[in-house]
DNA sequence: AATGTGCACAACCGCAAACGG
DNA sequence: TCCGTTTGCGGTTGTGCACAT
């Protein structure tokens, strides 16, 4: 803690006066957030009772640090997660489960909350469309299986898009759904079931379109053979995703018998059915991952 | 144009652990 | 060791926006 925030402890008569002021709740003004930036960055940040108070803000301390931790942090990136991004929440999740600070150290620049919002609006969504629980084994299978396959193989389609037409590709991407790719699978269950043919095209599952380049910035394919080759890599991305290869490869009877058994996949059409020998062979194709 | 609905995200709340006198 | 305060975490709620009806 920053020795000058330590300092600034108000004295009792200026605690139990402030103690009587109306604190102000809810979104915070641009001048609440100037106050608190020039604040902290004269005097640093900890202590955050007494720097509310010492800054001049009518704020709770807890609510000047979560601003500042989530929001006006220098360092703080926000919206557009990343494919890679994407996949990492989803491989540490099934890993840590709802250990979302945990998560986010592992994402620079990420806070625990905006993960855990992602994790709440994005893949607990289509928990509850697919009428299962987010906690179940057939969800996590399902996303292990499916759709972290699917962003991994998205990652290697954008890295390849990225250097073979590195000028003029602009693929319209869902960058932002970890199953943009994926969904067709999610959404065609759920179209069957729910006997909509429109399901799959009418329903946004990621709001916002992205540019490829949004996540190309990481990845650069390699020119020698099919692997995929990371420039630049998160370290922490690499990991998961051998983890990932490393866990299909010791897992392929339990892979293939999912397949077989998967209720929801029993109720594709085959043809819509992206969880094939296609992926299959994507998935073997990781096993050699960046070796 | 008005209203309803869903979504994404910011912010709050309660609790527990850590800290310090 | 005790006890008050601070910090950190995870769950939940509130709000504004976009889109559909």
């Amino acid at each position: 803690m920053d020795v000058k925030a330590r300092d600034c402890v108000p004295n009792i008569e200026q605690s139990s006066e402030e103690d009587h002021m109306e604190l102000r709740r809810g979104p915070w003004t641009v001048e609440e957030d100037f106050k608190l930036i020039d604040f902290i960055a004269t005097h640093g940040e900890g202590r955050w009772n007494s720097l509310a108070r010492c800054a001049g803000l009518k704020r709770t301390g807890k609510s000047c640090r979560l601003r500042w931790l989530n929001y006006l942090r220098p360092d703080v990136r926000r919206g557009n997660i990343t494919l890679q991004e994407q996949l990492l929440i989803l491989q540490l999740h099934s890993r840590w489960g709802n250990r979302w600070s945990k998560i986010a150290q592992h994402l620079p620049g990420r806070t625990d909350n905006e993960i855990k919002n992602y994790w709440r609006t994005r893949v607990q969504k289509h928990a509850k469309r697919l009428k299962c629980d987010v906690n179940s084994k057939q969800f996590k299978d399902t996303m292990r299986y499916l759709w972290m396959p699917r962003l991994l193989e998205r990652i290697q389609a954008s890295a390849t898009a990225s250097t073979t037409n590195s000028t003029s590709v602009v693929r319209t991407v869902s960058n932002d759904d970890p199953l943009g790719g994926a969904a067709q699978v999610t959404s065609s269950s759920y179209t069957l079931e729910n006997s909509s043919t429109t399901a799959a095209s009418s329903d946004s599952f990621g709001t916002q379109v992205s540019p490829v380049s949004d996540f190309t910035d990481y990845y650069s394919s390699s020119s020698s053979n099919n692997n995929i080759s990371v420039k630049n890599p998160n370290p922490n991305f690499l990991e998961a995703t051998q983890e990932l290869s490393g866990y299909y490869y010791n897992h392929g009877t339990d892979f293939q018998s999912l397949e077989q058994n998967n209720p929801w996949l029993d109720t594709m059409d085959a043809s819509n059915n992206l969880f094939n020998a296609e992926d299959f062979h994507f998935l073997q194709q990781q096993f050699n991952f960046n070796m």
